[in-house]
DNA sequence: AATGAATGAGTTTTCATTCAT
DNA sequence: GATGAATGAAAACTCATTCAT
C-alpha cells in the first residue's frame, strides 16, 4: 500500500538527515510521488510526519523470531545496541524520535509502552533461561532485566555521543560481561 | 553581554521546541531584539545555532566549585542526571543537541571532547577520593569512571523515555546504590 | 435524480459558507458522492456552479400556488422578504448570487430576468385584484409593483446589514402599510 | 504608509473582480510589492481581506464636506445611490461586502454601525432643513430618514440586479420625487 | 455510472537574509 | 551598533481535474 511506502521514505529521509530538514517535497522526490499525494494521504506535514514515527517504532522487531537458546537471544538483543553500519539507521532514527517526543505527550505515551514492552519482553527471556536451567535463579528477572536495559541505552548514547572503534569495543565487552554474569556455572 | 544573552534565548527555544522550531524571528521576538540586530552579530543563522550549541556545552558546570568530600561531589554530579523541574530544560536541550550532533562532524567532535573531560573529571574526584581514603583503592578510577558514566546516561534515556516518578526514584536509587559500593568500609 | 440533489447540496453551502469557499470537496463530502462523479456529471466546476445558481433561481418559488385572495397572495409573497430563520438560507444564497453576478454577464441576464418576471407576476396579481375589486383602481399595476419591489427590497437589504428584531418589525410594518394603501375602502 | 496602500489595492481588485479572485499574489503585482512583504504586514490572507473591507467602509465620505442647502446635500447623497460609472467601483465593493459580512460576526457590527450613522446624519439634514423652512415640518425626522434609506437601497439592489439605462432614469425620478415630498411649498 | 487515488499548477505562507535609515 | 521593513526563494498546502478500475 502506497501510505506505507511513503511512511518508509520519511524514516529514511530522517535516519539520513533528521527531522528538522525533512520537507514535503524531499519525501516527494524520493518517493516519485507529488506533494499533492503526500497531502492527499496525510493532510499536512505533521500528520506524515507522526505517523511515520510511529510507524517506524511498531515495525515488527524481529526478536519474537530470534531463534536458540534463551541466553543466545538475549545475546542478540543487546547486541543490536551496539552501532553498526548495517543498524545505525535504527538507532540514528531513534534519537531523532526521542528528541521529538520529549515534546509530544502521545509519542512520550508510546515511548513508555515501547519501553514497558521491552522490559517484559527482557524479563521473560530470563525467566525462560532460568527455568531451563541457563541462568542463575537466584536473581529477580524484571530487576536484572531493567539493569541490562539500562546499561545498554547508556552504552548506546555513549557510543551516540562518541562514536569510534574504540567505544564499541568498550560496548560489546560490557554487554558481553553483564550478560556472562548471568550465566550459572 | 548582548551576545551571550541572545544564546541563552535560543539555549532556551530549544529546549522548549526543539532545534527544528527555531527561527530568526522566535529569537528575535523572545530577546526584543530585531533580526536585524542577531545577523549583525551572528553573521547567519547557522552561526547563531552553532554558537548556542557551544556556548551551552561550555557553561561553567559548576562541578568544580562543589565543596566537600569526593564522594560528596560525585553524588551531587551524579544526581544532576536525574529529571526534575529545575534541570529539565538542560536536558531537553541536551537531548536535541544529540540528536542534532549525529549529522555534524564538527559537533560530533565538540560532544566526544566533553565526554573525555567529563571522564577525566569524574576518574580525578575517585582518584581523590581513594588518596583520601573515601573510596576503596581495588578498583580502577578510568574504568570505574567509565562505569558510572555509562550507568548515569542509560538511567538518564530512560527518564526521557519514560518520565514518570517510579523511573525517577529507580534512577535515583541507581546512582545512590552505585556510589555506595565505591565507599570504602 | 442525484443532479438536483448535488445542486442542492451547491445551494446549503454557498448560503452557509460564501461562494468563495465552495470547492469540490466540500461538496463531494457534504453529498457523501466522489468528486469523480461529480465531474462526471457536470464536467467541470463552472459547470456546476453555474447550474446550481440557475437551478436555485428556477426553484418553483411556489407563488403560483398560492391560494386566496390576490391582496392574500400579495401579501405573503411580499412578506417573504422578511428574514426569519426558515428563509434566511434564500436570502443568504440571494445575496452571494448577486454580488457574483455582477461580474458575470451571462448570470446578470438571469437576473435582469428574473426581475422582470417579478415585476410582470406582482403587476398581474394587482390587476388581477382590481378587478376583483379588492385593489383601488387608480393606480397603474406596472407602477405600483416597480414600487412595491423597490420597498421589499430596500427593506431586504436593510435587514442584512442589520438584522435584528427591530429592524424586522419595521420591515413587516412597512410592508403591511405598502400594502395598504393599495386597497380600496 | 504602505499599509493603506495595499488596503487601496485589495479594494480596488475586489471592486474589480470580487473577493473569490482576490490572490496574494495579484496584490502583490498590482502593488507592486513581494508576498512577503503583504504577509509580513497582515500575517495572513484572512486579516488583509478583513483589514481592507473595514478600512473601505471606515472612508471618510465627504457628505460631511457637502455644501448648500439641506435639501441640495440630501439629494447629493441620495443621488449617490445612482449607478454611474464613476461611482460603480464602490457599489460593486459594497456588494461583495455585504455578502461577505453575512458570515462574520465582526463586520455584521460593523454593517449596522454604519447604517446606523447613515440613519442619523439624514435624520440631521432633515431637521436642519426643516429649521431652515425648507422641508415640510409634518414629518418626523428620523422615520422619514428610515424611509428614504429603504428606498434608495431598494433602487440600489434594483441597479445591482437590472443594469440598463432605463432603470437608473427610474431610480433618478424616484429619488427626487421622494425629496420633492419632502420640501415645503 | 461511479469511484477515489493521483496529479501538478497555483496559492498561501514561512523565513533567513539584506539594506536603507 | 541597531532597526525593522522588504525581499524572494523555498516551503507547505489547496484544489479542480484526470484516469485506471
Amino acid at each position: 500500500m502506497k501510505q506505507d511506502y511513503l511512511l518508509g521514505v520519511v524514516y529514511d529521509l530522517i535516519s539520513e538527515h533528521g527531522i528538522e530538514s525533512l520537507t514535503m517535497r524531499n519525501v516527494a522526490e524520493r518517493s516519485n510521488v507529488s506533494t499533492g499525494t503526500i497531502n492527499y494521504h496525510f493532510k499536512n506535514k505533521e500528520n506524515l510526519l507522526i505517523a511515520a514515527l510511529e510507524e517506524a517504532y511498531s515495525l515488527p522487531k524481529d526478536w519474537a523470531n530470534y531463534k536458540g537458546s534463551s541466553e543466545a537471544q538475549l545475546r542478540r538483543i543487546a547486541n543490536s545496541y551496539i552501532l553498526r553500519a548495517k543498524s545505525d539507521r535504527w538507532w540514528f532514527f531513534w534519537i531523532n524520535y526521542l528528541a521529538y517526543s520529549t515534546r509530544h505527550p502521545k509519542m512520550q505515551i508510546r515511548q513508555s509502552e515501547r519501553y514497558d514492552k521491552q522490559l517484559r519482553f527482557w524479563a521473560q527471556l530470563i525467566t525462560d533461561g532460568q527455568e531451563k536451567g541457563e541462568f542463575r535463579t537466584d536473581l529477580d528477572p524484571v530487576e536484572t532485566a531493567r539493569r541490562l536495559l539500562t546499561t545498554v541505552h547508556g552504552l548506546l548514547t555513549l557510543q551516540l555521543m562518541k562514536s569510534d572503534a574504540e567505544i564499541r569495543v568498550y560496548a560489546r565487552e560490557q554487554i558481553s560481561s553483564a550478560i556472562d554474569a548471568l550465566v550459572s556455572r
